[in-house]
DNA sequence: TTGTAGGCGTTATCAC
DNA sequence: GTGATAACGCCTACAA
């Protein structure tokens, strides 16, 4: 029923390759030529057929976005998927999600199974698959492009995608927190498979290092990206002889479970305690008091990865690694570090 | 380079519309001869291709959510994808995502570009445009399938899809409220085009009307969905003469604003303020106190709408519209109504 | 600068 | 139950 590209030739008087041509941006046609296809298309209200276009151009016009499951009803995801969507409109790309288990047996194969059934023309990563060097390597093996979003490029496989230095940025959080007066800044850290750990703990290291504080193993305490990880974080090191005065959380779902130990202890935030998170979700800003954290900007992420990986899926030789500025947040839940020792726990307040 | 129907069908020895046939479940094909083309796809690592499938078939296994853009970001939108994806999944079909601005001048037309760009076989929509009769309308004039996701069907055009009883859900919530002692109780509505708004509104009147308790015009302030209409509602509510000593807003969100507006007044949740949400967002679990609030089964609901579009789509007459259960959250944002006035303000207690 | 022929991999039609 | 053949709508290659 919709009109086909022979329609359009026909009713502008030119070949259907002409038509072709126009829509695709090709060289080779006469300005008038152009402007007579491009009236008789909108006449006609002629959308070129996605199926059709895939089929003899043997691409899918597709991208997916590879994600950990469990990442799902994040808003990072969110925001990084609309970001792709940007980027496809422009260019007659469509974009879909791709929810895997990464801790599954065989993700890479969930991996290639997605590729297989759905052939997509390329692949945007974010951690932990971005940083999967196995993985990374198969999809070089199979002749997969793939853009990656994370926070170093490690191995020389990532060739487009972006960059955020989540190192420098953690360690510009702890910077902040020495300036407060704290000495003694606990780190609930990240999930061990996550590149985000690494990142986010080397640069509290950075942080402290700088700062001229020893780093001492016992203010860390393996947690996860979870509100759960983050109150068994925060039991942990304020149940400590002697206690942080400062944590920075390895993002801010675990930010808020730091948070919300603190105030079941009768805590008060930030005259007690200060708290520091990683990724300005929206959460961080609804709970009371703003959590001090480190914007990420993962719409534009999302844009610009998808931008690089489908300038590389046109030209191999295209696309680079785009470096994307992260932005302290500073909200009420840093302040000045306790001039005396804290007040011994209260009975909770509800 | 990938296996196509031809090699699967020279190796089983049987013809290509006998491989189709196996992959499309379609009746007439001898147990045995199955098993042969199943193994024999197994062998080559056989995918359909989508595109041909599309093409040839007239479809294109497509099925897309569309969604008011600002809502971009909520876990909700992110839930309801994932269900769909479920879905999706078994019957290989793909969900993709239409962010569009509901409130731009000519949503209808965008929703007609995007089906004319994209071609799914069928939409999923959420409120606010799964509300407006004249989109549906439309839909149905140009022979658009598509489910809704909403809070009523409204006007007889939604054929498919869920509904979940947002109105019953809300005067539960009130009940709630009484039966702490709640006298007044304020309600921060949601945005007006929403249909949210109508049945969360009518819900917390029928609530205060089974109770015995007069609806009072001044306790109800136009809100918004939003964090920053949650503040503003609380500002207009808590400055009254006599101020409400529980508060319904009508998301999440917003009703993160009115815990905050509390704080920022040193009141004390729920000692001297109750607050009640709606949704369960993940940011609901996070705050503290824990908000109560009403949850809503996103993600089956994105399923459940999946599979009822997919049924309409392979039937026209199939399908329905499947009720979804709420659930009640009782967390801590909610406790007993103070017995006496409320203690002035104290100053900030940062 | 423009046009023609053939094929992409599947499903639909209809015959056997 | 099974198979041959013709679409499906576009793009690539090559020709003019």
């Amino acid at each position: 029923m919709p009109a086909r590209i022979e329609d359009v030739a026909a009713t502008a008087g030119v070949s259907m390759k002409t038509v072709s041509r126009v829509f695709n941006n090709e060289p080779n046609v006469r300005e008038k030529t152009r402007a007579r296809v491009e009236a008789a298309a909108k006449a006609l209200n002629y959308r070129p057929n996605p199926s059709a276009r895939g089929l003899a151009g043997n691409r899918s016009y597709l991208v997916s976005l590879v994600f950990d499951d469990p990442a799902a009803g994040s808003s990072y995801i969110m925001e990084i998927i609309v970001g792709m969507l940007v980027a496809c409109e422009q260019s007659r790309y469509s974009a879909m999600l791709r929810p895997l288990e990464y801790a599954s047996a065989d993700h890479i194969g969930a991996v290639e199974d997605s590729i297989a059934r759905y052939r997509p023309d390329g692949l945007v990563l974010v951690p932990p698959f971005a940083d999967d060097v196995k993985l990374l390597r198969r999809l070089d093996e199979l002749g997969v492009r793939y853009a990656t979003i994370s926070a170093k490029a490690k191995i020389g496989h990532e060739r487009v995608g972006t960059i955020l230095d989540e190192r420098k940025a953690s360690a510009e959080m702890i910077a902040h927190a020495v300036a407060l007066g704290h000495r003694r800044i606990g780190h609930v850290a990240g999930p061990l498979p996550h590149g985000g750990r690494a990142w986010r703990l080397a640069g509290y290291r950075d942080g402290l290092r700088r700062a001229g504080l020893p780093y001492d193993e016992a203010l860390v305490v393996d947690g996860g990206f979870s509100f759960e990880a983050g109150i068994a974080g925060a039991r942990h090191l304020l149940d400590l002889d002697e206690p942080p005065t400062a944590i920075f959380a390895a993002n801010d779902d675990s930010a808020c479970g730091v948070m919300h130990e603190a105030f079941e202890r009768g805590l008060a935030i930030p005259r007690d305690l200060s708290v520091f998170g990683f990724d300005d979700t929206p959460t961080s800003r609804h709970v009371w008091p703003g959590l001090t954290t480190v914007r990420q900007p993962c719409r534009d992420m999302g844009r610009i990865a998808a931008e690089q990986l489908l300038a590389l899926i046109r030209d191999p030789t295209a696309g680079e690694l785009v470096h994307v500025p992260y932005e302290l947040q500073i909200r009420q839940s840093s302040g000045p570090a306790p001039s005396r020792p804290r007040p011994r726990p209260r009975s909770r307040t509800r």
